[in-house]
DNA sequence: ACACAAAGTTGCGTGCACGCAAAAATGCGC
DNA sequence: GCGCATTTTTGCGTGCACGCAACTTTGTGT
């Protein structure tokens, strides 16, 4: 018994070849560049069939980006949970959000280099915050009660911060309109969240 | 000469053979069901080699699903510039949004059944919404000024439509706690683009 | 310890998306 | 009308995603 806190041997063994299968893609980008990279290479070097690879990742892009994204949704959902719950709502979600960015944990430089240089892999990464936007919701709910309102707010803010995420991975874009102040990534989903806590406040029953 | 509105002979060929494309989608996945109808049929449909379809579409769900959410981008842009400068900005994008549903016109119930029956079209359908987002976009910074802001914001919006409209084209999911009071599509959005109006009067220089 | 059910892995086959370069269509200037 | 620059279509080749069914591993009840 005592499956300890993380499930049976099944559960540990499946978390483990997915978490080998996104470090050998991401590593293998980085050695050879993301367009040389083949998923049998990958599924090789974890360890598997490709088949097998394919079971986990439906897409080259999502293994690479997924070693840089692994558990910030639980994170994120987390961490508003864990926000005093006399805190308004607005605050809350937006420190829970930033919450995965601001410990001192960037992710290293390097690969950030490689996935913004490379349009597919941006897609796949800023794709990957539409993760937190379940455990947002349902952190939400557990406030506001509603179901319907916090999945319209998880999704909105969820938006919002793929917004800022974006603006902050893409080259400056040839429209010269679009310029958003050069800051930390933290500050740009500051900024950006900070657009939506209206919305958040009007849904506050606090 | 006289280009009149509509490009140069060229273009109106091109627009014909997408459209030619995603009629034929619809029409063969009606007649066939959705998994039975592979991309050279479509292509042959409509008279095109089957990498010109790849031309047009990156996908057979996209195809298919283009025909019934065609100009709806264009539309919300558009009906947003029409309304009265001096309307609140939360009411005149929610009005635009609306737009393209409140017109009789809505897509035949038929077409509507085959794609809310299947994962994946249902799904595509879905994505299409966030083509709303950059004509949105534009026609929001005209009335505010700032661009992030406005991108920010009609991100937001683009998301609370998506989340109205999975709710609307989805089987009621497992979990009985999202049920959402049954009613028309416009009324779904109506309620979602509610809850983001405060973040919309809260950017208003009006 | 053993056998059986449940869950995961693998190989195979099919259809698909897309880069590339050649060929065809288009439209402009003369 | 005529040839030339640009744009679009097409065929080909490659790598990929995924359904399916056989096989292996893991967990459980006896």
């Amino acid at each position: 018994m005592s499956p300890d806190e993380t499930g049976g041997l099944r559960e540990r063994k499946k978390i483990a070849t997915r978490e080998a299968l996104s470090a050998a893609a991401l590593r293998l980008a980085m050695e050879h560049g993301p367009e040389n990279v083949r998923v049998d290479d990958i599924a090789e070097a974890a360890g598997v069939s490709p088949r097998t690879y394919n079971n986990y990742f439906s897409s080259r892009e999502q293994a690479i980006v997924a070693a840089l994204s692994a558990e910030r949704a639980l994170r994120v959902g987390a961490a508003l949970r864990a926000r005093p719950a006399d805190e308004p709502l607005a605050e809350a979600v937006i420190a829970a959000v930033l919450a995965p960015y601001t410990s001192a944990e960037e992710p290293s430089g390097e690969a950030l280099t490689l996935i913004t240089s490379n349009p597919a892999l941006r897609k796949a990464f800023v794709q990957t915050l539409t993760e937190i936007e379940q455990p947002l919701a349902a952190a939400i709910e557990a406030r506001t009660g509603s179901a319907f309102t916090s999945t319209v707010l998880a999704a909105a803010v969820s938006a919002a911060a793929r917004v800022a995420l974006e603006s902050w991975v893409s080259p400056a874009p040839a429209n010269p309109l679009l310029v958003v102040p050069q800051g930390s990534l933290a500050e740009r989903l500051h900024e950006a969240l900070a657009r939506i806590a209206p919305a958040l406040a009007a849904a506050d029953p606090g």
